[in-house]
DNA sequence: CGCGCCAAAATGGTATACCATTTTGGTTGG
DNA sequence: CCAACCAAAATGGTATACCATTTTGGCGCG
């Protein structure tokens, strides 16, 4: 089991939840879990924090990140800042065979929904988008639209697709980014990208604040849930 | 010598220059030179790979990352689909004392101009911006920011100034931002950091453009210096 | 002379052992 | 009974030694 192996465990664990938000991460004990030493599990740990997934204190311990909702909310209005670009560039410069593999990513994710799967609706919506960014060719981009681990969501909205309609609304709008894609229309996709993650962020803000305010009122995410949203009236 | 000093000594002979693009780092030499061991050190790279400022081949050696002119404008584009969105944040949330303290970096920019210290204009000119981004309260667009390594932009451009009537420019764009945000004009600030971005884009392009034209012509950065711009015609 | 193969050197990867610091729990004196 | 302090346990940090893989250089065979 070498280092490379142990990251990529740790990493998906923490994404799936098996290893819970604030849970303390012991070195000598977690190495003996993987089979590996310490050494190879602190090069992850290291990573991982780097990454922003685990943060460490030192002589003290390490944690897996713990996500508020108006965490979820700065990871959205992150791709809200990225994700345009990055669907613009792949307009210009991404391959041809570009649209066809998006086309069929949404069916998939149709697919799924319909047959009630809901549990990776999540993965396949991240593979689409995470698709157009790669497809722009702008390496930091990526980097920078990875290391906002959008996927680390899922876990903390197990209580949300309370109103399922959403995943017909989610289809229509990833059919028409990639018709404006495939007809090389690099402003309208823009913007319609931008539009499809302005409305997730709505979509969550008033999952959030109906979650928060049938919990304890006074807690601080009250307010501050709209703060770094940063959604401009309209975008170009 | 912790690991922290090896990891901030590192970063900072990258960005300085002492560890010159493209070089080799062997890991008992360096940690010889900086009399850690080896763990410590191996800690301190691979944050650096996981921040993009070496690349490590396994079983082979760590490089330190050589910038190509295309790297340069992808590390402003990445600037121009963040730092626009910060600028906004911080011209709703930011601490009433930041227009005070931005101006105070811009006179000093200015100073080092008349003084023909060019040296560290790059330096100050990033504290400003980091100041910037630093106010919007956006974790992980901070996160995002600093990821991009600015600084090590500097470097790179040895060659450039050749027509330094820029500063001033600079400095007139500067003040525009601050007194945008002092007055509460999110929409206005956001677009003038926009804008400001852009024209060093315009101005990096054609000191690319004049470099590589003199020199081999066929080189992949020809026509591609021009792709991962993504300058929108215009913002909002 | 050159091509390929093998051995040795260089170098990254990992396990173990030990050090430094923090945390914890109990003991003692007030 | 409480508080302060000290010792011991827990835990992260680092040095050393060794293993795995790659690279290199030279030797021999064609």
């Amino acid at each position: 089991m070498p280092t490379a192996a142990a990251y990529r465990r740790l990493k998906q664990s923490i994404y799936d939840g098996s290893l819970r938000a604030g849970q303390k991460l012991v070195e000598r004990e977690l190495s003996r879990r993987l089979g590996v030493s310490r050494i190879p599990l602190r090069e992850s740990l290291i990573r991982l924090e780097a990454e922003g997934l685990v943060r460490s204190i030192p002589y003290s311990s390490t944690f897996v990140e713990d996500l508020e909702p108006v965490d979820v909310l700065e990871i959205y209005s992150l791709r809200l800042a990225l994700e345009p670009m990055a669907t613009r560039l792949a307009t210009m410069y991404g391959r041809p065979s570009l649209p066809g593999r998006l086309r069929r990513w949404s069916h998939k994710m149709a697919e799924l929904c319909h047959q009630g799967k809901s549990r990776n609706i999540d993965q396949i919506d991240y593979v689409f988008h995470h698709a157009i960014v790669r497809a722009s060719g702008h390496k930091r981009l990526l980097r920078a639209y990875e290391s906002a681990h959008i996927l680390i969501v899922g876990p903390k909205l197990k209580y949300a697709h309370l109103e399922d309609n959403s995943p017909g609304q989610i289809e229509e709008d990833h059919l028409k980014i990639v018709n404006l894609i495939e007809a090389g229309d690099a402003d309208g996709a823009e913007r319609a990208a931008y539009d499809h993650i302005a409305q997730s962020i709505i979509y969550l803000e008033k999952i959030f604040d109906q979650h928060t305010e049938s919990a304890s009122s006074g807690r601080r995410g009250g307010r501050s849930s709209a703060k770094n949203t940063a959604t401009k009236k309209e975008h170009p």
